[in-house]
RNA sequence: GGAGCGGUAGUUCAGUCGGUUUAGAAUACUGGCCUGUCACGCCAGGGGUCGCGGGUUCGAGUCCCGUCCGCUCCGCCA
């Protein structure tokens, strides 16, 4: 009978009696009674095989191995004696009496424990990630990372698109975020960058007539990092020929519930749909948290006239917005030490205060109420402002009164901070497409970046022409639990409006030069177009339900972008700088 | 570029007001005991550049300055 090669976990007691061959590493080594426990763990769990000194040739391997030893056992599936079974392991019913033992290889002591019962710092985890990674919640990301990848390529295929790689080695691009550049040895002093997407790529594979592709792409942008941003990361992009707006976003919202349910077995709703302006208004957030309950709410209108000047003045001011945010229960349950934090939260966003009413009791008029602005507001604005923001008793609403880009990140910013406090955030999937995208974002100085990229098609040449800061864009977000997952939008086909957005973003001569071949491009027939591109890692990491991409990511960087497995970056010798025609001015430590 | 938190045994951590002997605990590791353990148990042992550099002090793991590393966030991420 051949033998079978089993994983741990995957042994019940249905294979009592079996003959079984088992390969891994030896968890735990226990000697008791003159019998030889060993511990065997792959990538599925942790079985006990346990040695008898009547099987003299097994028993004596078995006395050698110590520590983490690389084993292949086989032996016979038995059941546990009586008063031995430990019904909280998967495999405590049963055990291998083992029959033959072979080390394949001896094995240091691991340089932290791979129990469940401690934890390891991230910092030690990743200088060993080879030996992180046997841990089976590690297995179990990479794992479910691997099938989301197979079933969106599955799913885009069978939709009639085509896989097409495009260049990792390109050109450094004038806008967006800092390159990664790659000295050219045969042409001095040039350098490659690595695609920060394959934006452009893809928009020359519609004007090939490739009309459907994707790419499960990897991409570089050399900026600080967070928990979901590392300097390479892969995206799932997506690009059509002959599409509008919601062709692409019914492609992607089937594509993300069929992976739902698929792989998760979780059957998501239809995707709400919000505008930019009311994701804004309502949240505060361009990628709103919808578990979260909580919204803002304007009051701007009610405080135009109130002797206060802290609100009075951008409640007057067409930039400026005073909106509120109603704390359910709030005046119960966060201390005058809590009001305190929140008041520092805000202003790391720009916020220079937090005014607030506690809400006593509401019937009681000014008496029922708490706080030091309703000198200010007078009884009459306090009830309206209240009524507004359907405040009862027992509830704390919080104040934000400034420009509306401040307003909107720090109490957007509070929003999320309350819900998670106050315990307020539903357990539940929440997807939605944000849309209706402004073409530009407004610096300070009053320049204009591209909320999206600049190959976006706005929603009218006419709008864009009058007031490009106020101009829309065909542009559409996916949002899933408050994480941007990716974005996408209708390009710009023609090559006057191309030239109109670049004029717009005052880079007109610069673009002639570095999307040159985009131009030219676009006056031998470009089809009209359009795609998306989603965030692979962002994607995996809300469905294995952590709050780190790294954590879905094999070999991630920390977050001073440096691997500490293989401690790149790292100097290089003089011979390879000679050869790519390079001196460095400052040496690393 | 900025803010916050952290860095003490292989690992995870404690270490009070700056002074209690040789800086501890758990776990891991090594040896021994134990006739069935499953986070076994018991006994013993080894193991420390308190991140690094400087300063204050009679005395620094502890206070101050600088610096490096890790994490979270702001800026940044078209």
């Amino acid at each position: 009978m051949a033998m079978r090669t089993h994983y741990c976990a995957a042994l019940t007691a249905a294979d009592v009696g079996e003959r079984v061959e088992l390969t891994g590493w030896v968890h735990r080594r226990r000697d008791h009674g003159g019998v030889i426990f060993l511990d065997l763990r792959d990538r599925t769990g942790i079985v006990q095989v346990v040695y008898d000194p009547d099987e003299p040739e097994s028993f004596e391997t078995a006395d050698r191995v110590r520590n983490e030893y690389v084993l292949r056992a086989t032996g016979r599936v038995r059941r546990r004696p009586q008063g031995m079974v430990n019904p909280d392991l998967a495999t405590g019913e049963i055990e291998v009496l083992g029959a033959s033992l072979e080390i394949l290889n001896a094995a240091e002591t691991p340089p932290f424990q791979l129990d469940e019962y401690s934890r390891a710092g991230e910092d030690i985890r990743l200088r060993y990630r080879y030996v992180d990674l046997r841990r089976p919640e590690m297995q179990e990301r990479l794992r479910l990372r691997a099938r989301v990848t197979s079933h969106v390529r599955r799913t885009l295929e069978e939709a009639g698109y085509l896989e097409i790689e495009t260049p990792t080695l390109t050109r450094a691009t004038p806008e967006g975020a800092r390159d990664y550049l790659v000295p050219s040895r045969t042409h001095p002093g040039a350098f490659f960058a690595l695609p920060q997407s394959p934006q452009i790529f893809k928009q020359l594979l519609m004007m090939s007539g490739f009309d459907r592709y994707y790419q499960i792409a990897r991409c570089y942008r050399d900026e600080d990092l967070r928990a979901d941003r590392q300097p390479e990361f892969t995206q799932i992009d997506v690009e059509a020929s002959f599409v509008t707006e919601s062709d692409i976003m019914e492609l992607t919202e089937g594509m993300l519930r069929a992976l739902f349910e698929g792989v998760l077995g979780v059957s998501l709703a239809e995707f709400p749909t919000l505008t930019w302006s009311e994701a804004m208004r309502r949240f505060g957030s361009d990628k709103p948290d919808l578990r979260n309950p909580l919204e803002l709410v304007d009051v701007g209108d009610l405080m135009r006239a109130v002797d206060f000047d802290v609100f009075r003045r951008p409640a007057n001011d067409p930039r400026g917005r005073v909106a509120a945010l109603r704390a359910p229960g709030g005046a119960g349950v966060l201390s005058r030490k809590a009001i305190d934090d929140y008041q520092d939260f805000v202003g790391g966003y720009g916020a220079r205060g937090l005014a607030y009413i506690k809400v006593n009791e509401r019937a009681a008029g000014l008496d029922g109420l708490q706080s030091p602005i309703l000198k200010f507001l007078g009884a009459e604005v306090a009830e309206q402002v209240l009524e507004r923001a359907g405040a009862r008793d027992g509830d704390l609403v919080f104040f934000g009164a400034d420009r509306d880009r401040v307003v909107n990140d720090s109490l957007g910013a509070l929003r999320l901070r309350l819900g998670a406090d106050l315990g307020l955030v539903e357990d539940r999937w929440a997807p939605l497409w944000v849309t209706d995208w402004p073409m530009f974002d407004e610096g300070r100085d009053g320049a204009l970046t591209p909320a999206h990229h600049p190959f976006t098609m706005p929603r009218s040449v006419d709008e864009l022409a009058a007031d490009p800061a106020r101009a829309l864009a065909k542009a559409y977000d996916v949002v899933l639990n408050g994480v941007e997952l990716g974005g996408g939008s209708i390009r710009i086909h023609d090559i006057a409006t191309q030239r109109k957005v670049f004029e717009a973003l005052n880079i007109g001569q610069e673009a002639e030069i570095k999307f040159g071949h985009l131009l030219d491009a676009l006056r031998y027939g470009c089809p009209p177009h359009g795609g998306i591109a989603l965030g692979l890692d962002r994607l995996v990491m809300l469905m294995a339900d952590t709050d780190a991409i790294r954590d879905v990511i094999a070999f991630p960087k920390t977050q001073t972008a440096f691997c500490h497995l293989t401690a790149a970056p790292a100097p290089v010798d003089a011979a390879q700088l000679r050869d790519l025609h390079l001196r460095v001015s400052k040496a690393s430590a």
